[in-house]
RNA sequence: GGCGAGGUAGCUCAGCUGGUUAGAGCGCAGGAUUCAUAAUCCUGAGGUCGAGGGUUCAAGUCCCUCCCUCGCUACCA
């Protein structure tokens, strides 16, 4: 007896400030929609929800830069990626948006509910706040330098330059990005979820209870539980969101994290009456499939919000996948270093299968991996044209030649025929196996087997040599293939939807349904096949040399925006007595040792003429001690000291910097005295 | 620095609780074949399983140390 009823999967909504590429797919919305589609076929009850995530300070921050409203961005993204994923054939029941009306009701409700309920902690903290703009600061809203690398453009949640993650009050000189003015520190309230207080819930539901699930997300589950739980705020100041449904809470939303996995629950009750019936009842088994940078809030998070709403069923597997890069490196947007979707069909129109095969053959299930345009045009031609695309045009082509396209009778069964025809269940089961797990790599190969055993036993039995006195044979033998073909466009289905559309228009056999594979009495005696056409075509090397040009040009242009990103001459003038307030001298760095538990921190005694001092100087990703000790650089040696990781830093060591970060000493050329001023 | 996930043939990956000559697909070499989009089929070459120790009759598989990649996290562990 099965132990669930129906099935509820759920995509990462993608957040709706860029377009989709090929990472989005390999990572989730490819494996999710083979899955769905694969219950489908066997005729599960499931459903398939998605939407676009429009909540969150980037999607106002691109607002503000583009002089748009939010609303604007959003809606641009979301019709771009809606439309991005039905080309594709991800097969969604519903792509809703958390801008929707039905959202913002959920989103209230569960938020309202948990505040009942007594789950959130009430806390009041000091946060910036612009007073020109009359308004609480984001962290993002907020640019200073940075106190470790001194980079001045840092935001008050990162800095950019060093990757260090900020805390705003830690910036120095800190600056409104809205009005450019300086923000106040002023007290707000904020609500939050007290998850360590369900801590020992979720050890033993994760890590007791779901043992099965794939190693990288129980890795980093345990990762996250055993270095304690916090709790989160579930608030923020900010007018782009869904309003905090309490009194007394103007001007605040719901922090996007709390509303985005809401999403879900709205989109599906946006799609049908009975969603509480997926949502609610212990019957349905709800899978989420996510990247790996959504493990926390999908593994610790959301279902922590769920446990504690209280109606809700948790997730059952949550197949988290690694990241996709492309040609080497990191795809990033911002970059422009990535493939679109919506590009993609430029080049290659009709051709989504390809892209679908090659992304599941290449998913990046077990640790990252890389997508290569070789390896695109490797797959295309030598698997799909080759092994596939060949056999089936091999046997309707042969059907049509020696029996006018009509299926011939099966005579006589050979023993080898039995054996290949008992090939079928087998690779079915296998196939399913595979799927079961999520092992969509093993899946794909699995049922590509069968396209190959049908190349095989074509070779074997040699039709074309026998045709001449034994046609009978031949009959028997294209019947067997055709049973092959028919089986492919059920097994294929889930992987590559438009083209085994295409073969069941091609061989007229409309049945969908998984729980047939493995017959060989799918296309009866007499049956007639239609049109032969090229399931797929061959991928020329001139069309993969455009590709990789392509991306050639935009690692050029990357490199030549990184000299215009040089930060412009300062806008302020100074006096020759601003610049004398500075007093520059030559040292020699007489010792250096790592700051222990740093990555990036050195501390440095100095010979510096006058005296000797320490300085701490985030350069230790650069610079090995034993490289620079002995060398003589320039200090500026009049600033203030400062405390950094408990060392006093009296200093700062003068560094240039490259438009990708790395650094380099300002050395005198030919060695002077230490403590001579630079003037 | 801490934690997590990876490091297996040229490439992409399997190898469950340790057990005969470490597997698959692609690529490569040779052969067969011509129905098919020069596609297919067969055979073969290719790996000191990141490095070094250890436990064991026996280790890719367990333990220790170290190195590399990716991610999370950190003036805390």
């Amino acid at each position: 007896m099965p132990r669930f009823k129906r099935h509820l999967i759920t995509s990462a909504l993608p957040y709706a400030n860029g377009p989709i590429h090929i990472g989005h797919l390999a990572g989730v919305y490819i494996p999710s929609d083979i899955y769905t589609r694969y219950l489908r076929l066997k005729g599960k009850d499931v459903i398939h929800v998605c939407g676009s995530d429009e909540h969150g300070v980037p999607i106002t921050l691109k607002a503000r830069q583009e002089g748009v409203s939010p609303q604007v961005i959003v809606d641009r993204y979301h019709e771009l990626n809606k439309k991005a994923f039905e080309d594709f054939g991800i097969s969604f029941d519903i792509y809703s948006r958390t801008t929707s009306k039905v959202h913002y009701e959920t989103a209230s409700e569960f938020f309202r509910t948990l505040y009942d309920k007594g789950v959130f902690i009430e806390k009041t903290t000091e946060q910036f706040y612009d007073e020109e703009a009359g308004q609480f600061l984001a962290d993002r809203y907020i640019t200073g330098t940075c106190p470790h690398c001194g980079y001045e453009k840092a935001y008050g949640d990162q800095c950019e330059q060093c990757g260090t993650s900020l805390s705003p009050t830690e910036l120095i000189n800190p600056r409104s990005t809205i009005s450019g003015s300086k923000p106040v520190l002023r007290k707000t309230k904020h609500w939050y979820l007290p998850l360590d207080r369900y801590e020992p819930f979720l050890r033993k539901w994760i890590l007791e209870d779901h043992k099965e699930w794939k190693t990288n997300v129980y890795g980093q589950c345990k990762s996250w539980l055993d270095q304690g739980l916090q709790p989160r705020a579930v608030s923020r100041d900010l007018d782009w969101g869904v309003p905090v449904p309490v009194e007394g809470a103007e001007g605040k939303v719901l922090y996007v994290w709390f509303d985005a996995p809401i999403g879900y629950i709205s989109a599906t009750r946006e799609l049908t009456p009975d969603w509480e019936k997926y949502w609610k009842d212990p019957s349905t088994r709800l899978i989420h499939f996510i990247g790996k940078d959504n493990i926390v809030f999908h593994c610790i998070i959301f279902p922590t919000m769920l446990k504690t709403e209280g109606s809700y069923i948790l997730p059952d597997n949550v197949p988290a996948n690694e990241f996709l890069n492309l040609e080497g490196d990191k795809i990033s947007t911002s970059r422009n270093w990535a493939v679109w979707l919506h590009e993609y069909l430029e080049d290659f129109p009709g051709q989504q299968d390809v892209l679908r095969y090659v992304l599941t053959a290449n998913m990046p299930e077990t640790k990252d991996n890389d997508f290569t345009w070789r390896d695109f045009q490797a797959r295309n031609n030598n698997e799909l044209v080759a092994i596939l695309g060949n056999f089936v045009n091999r046997a309707l082509v042969l059907t049509r030649k020696y029996f006018d396209g009509a299926v011939p009778p099966r005579g006589e069964i050979s023993t080898y025929d039995r054996e290949v025809l008992e090939q079928i269940p087998l690779i079915r089961r296998r196939t399913e196996h595979s799927l079961d797990h999520f092992r969509f790599r093993e899946a794909l190969k699995e049922a590509m087997a069968l396209a190959r055993l049908g190349n095989k036993y074509l070779a074997d039995t040699e039709p074309w040599a026998l045709v001449k006195n034994d046609k009978e044979r031949v009959g028997t033998i294209l019947n067997i293939c055709l049973q092959i073909t028919s089986n492919l466009t059920l097994l294929l289905e889930p992987f590559l939807p438009f083209s085994m559309q295409k073969l069941r228009e091609m061989v007229h056999f409309e049945k969908t349904d998984w729980n047939l594979i493995g017959r060989d009495d799918l296309l009866p005696e007499g049956h007639q096949i239609g049109e032969v056409k090229h399931l797929f075509r061959k991928i020329e090397d001139e069309e993969i040399e455009k590709q990789i040009a392509r991306l050639q040009a935009t690692r050029t242009e990357n490199e030549g925006n990184n000299t215009i990103k040089l930060p412009p001459q300062k806008e302020e003038e100074i006096t020759y007595d601003d610049f004398a307030k500075l007093d520059i001298r030559t040292a020699t760095i007489v010792a250096a040792e790592k700051v222990p538990k740093t990555k990036k921190l050195l501390k440095l005694t100095l010979d510096t003429g006058i005296d000797r001092r320490t300085v701490v100087s985030g350069i230790a990703e650069f610079f090995s001690p034993e490289e620079i000790v002995g060398k003589q650089i320039a200090v500026l040696v009049n600033l203030a000291p400062r405390k950094i990781r408990g060392i006093e830093s009296q200093g700062m060591i003068l560094m240039a910097e490259d438009p990708d970060g790395r650094l380099h000493f300002i050395v005198p050329e030919d060695g002077a005295v230490n403590g001579s001023p630079v003037k």
